[in-house]
DNA sequence: AATTTCATGTAATTCGTTACATGATTCC
DNA sequence: GGAATCATGTAACGAATTACATGAAATT
């Protein structure tokens, strides 16, 4: 998932790893940024593979001196990765379809083509129906048993996926009449 | 988590990993099992602290042989259990407002106390509103340069935020006229 | 008797976090 | 020149998953 958002960013344009950090928390929720313990190690991790580039910093120009490793990197994408980067896009596996990953799919959709977005569309709509399903057969089925504070969760969770049905739905018709 | 639910669901009856396991699923969202590779080692650390008891399978009886240690294993929270659980049910932590957390404390709101549970609620509540603020002024900020598919994402995180921090009002509304 | 479902478990791995530590740059 | 913020990194750990493996009970 970081793989994807990384790559997907870098796409767009060429970044350092805090700049990196910032959007990638914004990208989504908003809310919790992701840690650099994770970030700098993935950003290793995609330089060997040949994804991305890291450009050194500088060392101060004629000084003779070695200086730190330290400093700002800019990492771009290589063509390899953009390579990648589609074909994870392409991938519709069945983490395509839960919140993180179809967030970090969705995010990126601009650069994915129309006929997978229309997969990871219907996928995750089967997904939030399926939840809906599960959440109303185990309302009716307890029915009177449950207390007061699980009732309303259960109810507040139907509302929600019956919402993402809804939105959903009307996504897939707009990807139909616009993009088929 | 898996912890403060494995101890709330035995709190309310004694039972064994399997059907630990399918309460659990149901518990929240529907879908999503938790693993038996998360499970029972869970299962085994919990009983290790002293908070629940494994009851063994018992050997066929009068038979001399020994058997598996393998079969059904009933679990149930011993007393330091309860105390423990009510201490986890009253850690008013930042991860209890939480996705995942948040739901785990509601499940079990019933045997929460009710300062506790206006906390909790309280807490919840702030944390959506940020999340909603961010999504809000993230939208106003980048306004028009944002692809269709990210403006309808985050149109859609907004408008649920929204509407759960409506539910949340409702429900301390609730608790504070019905326990204070 | 064979198959499915129930039931328990272990080992290796994945994906992330926290805590720690350092250095560079900007602002007052 | 001191503080805050920007920027990069490592080590230890945590909480879960997947894949594997076994065995008991119920169903057909």
């Amino acid at each position: 998932m970081l793989e994807i958002a990384i790559l997907g960013l870098l796409n767009e344009s060429p970044m350092h790893g805090y700049e990196l950090r910032k959007r990638l928390s914004t990208l989504l929720g908003g809310l919790r940024a992701i840690s650099y313990g994770s970030l700098y190690p993935t950003l290793r991790r995609l330089s060997e593979a040949g994804w991305i580039t890291e450009e050194e910093p500088l060392d101060p120009a004629a000084a003779g001196v070695a200086r730190s490793r330290r400093g700002k990197r800019v990492y771009r994408l290589t063509a390899e990765g953009k390579e990648h980067l589609s074909e994870l896009l392409a991938e519709v596996g069945p983490d395509a379809f839960e919140d993180e990953g179809f967030g970090a799919r969705l995010a990126f959709f601009a650069q994915t083509r129309a006929d997978i977005r229309l997969k990871v569309l219907e996928g995750r709509r089967r997904r939030v129906e399926e939840q809906r399903d599960g959440l109303r057969s185990a309302m009716t089925r307890t029915g009177e048993r449950l207390d007061r504070y699980t009732r309303q969760l259960h109810e507040h969770g139907l509302e929600s996926s019956d919402r993402e049905v809804r939105w959903l739905t009307e996504l897939i018709e707009q990807e139909r009449t616009h993009y088929s």
